[in-house]
DNA sequence: ATGGTAGCGCTGCTA
């Protein structure tokens, strides 16, 4: 099976490139995070066209998560249930299964600055993760929670970590949080494959970044014990980030042995 | 040089 993320930043400006890249890197599942669509708003119609069914959760205009599947989804679920959301009325967690896979896309809160109330709802955010996998789900199960973490787990993920020195992305309280799902029974896919410095999932759109190579790691495929052991490749597309209006983060790709 | 771009939607916010 080989399932990816994507932030798309807009479903709508980016549906071209979208259905582009699934036609040449044909995934399974592919999670997108930044749909800024309502769900009545999602062209599904496109989707299916190439075999793609797609659950999506969304508000419209921000935010917005979603999972299209070529291999089914069922057992949708948005949000963290009972459980309160910081970020309540904002789409950014919903799950489904795909071919015998527990799937999870999500786009954590950005933070903007530290000591911002913003950023303290984005700690509370990653708490309340936490807390729904504990409720709904188990580490022993075939589980993948993917997506924009706006978490750079380590300083090797960050360009220049003394220019992001007191930023967002890279605090303590944020990577504290990241270990955590760690320590829950995640492994980072990506990571358990290449131990490079300097690969990125993220580069500002502004100053001409990707092209200096100056990017964030910041999207995650996170899978459970069961699917550790089959994790066969992954990818981080940067061909995705060129060419005619790109997002600005990059597809990150995973195989595994299903 | 402390900037810059992109998306949404129509004013300035969000990233």
């Amino acid at each position: 099976m080989r399932i990816a993320t994507w932030n798309v930043n807009s479903l709508k400006a980016r549906l071209p490139r979208v259905l582009e890249w699934l036609e040449y890197a044909q995934p399974d599942v592919l999670c997108m995070q930044e749909t800024k669509l309502a769900d009545d708003a999602v062209p599904v119609m496109d989707f299916e066209a190439i075999g793609y069914t797609v659950l999506h959760h969304g508000e419209g205009r921000w935010n917005g998560v979603a999972i299209a599947s070529r291999v089914g989804v069922t057992e949708d679920r948005s949000g963290f249930g009972e459980l309160v959301d910081p970020y309540e009325g904002e789409a950014r967690l919903v799950a489904g299964t795909c071919g015998g896979v527990r799937v999870a896309s999500v786009y954590v809160p950005n933070g903007r600055a530290l000591g911002t109330d913003t950023y303290e709802r984005k700690l509370e955010w990653l708490d309340r993760l936490l807390e729904w996998l504990d409720a709904s789900h188990s580490p022993d199960e075939p589980l993948v929670v993917c997506g924009d973490f706006n978490v750079a787990p380590e300083d090797r993920d960050v360009y220049d970590p003394r220019a992001f020195e007191g930023a967002t992305h890279v605090s303590d309280a944020e990577r504290k949080r990241y270990q955590a799902l760690l320590d829950w029974g995640f492994t980072d896919a990506f990571r358990q494959l290449y131990d490079d410095d300097r690969l990125y999932t993220w580069w500002d759109y502004r100053a001409g970044n990707f092209h200096k190579h100056k990017g964030l790691r910041i999207d995650h495929v996170l899978v459970t014990a069961p699917l550790r052991d089959r994790v066969t490749w992954a990818l981080v597309d940067r061909n995705a980030r060129k060419g005619e209006k790109p997002s600005d983060h990059a597809p990150l790709l995973v195989d595994l042995a299903l």
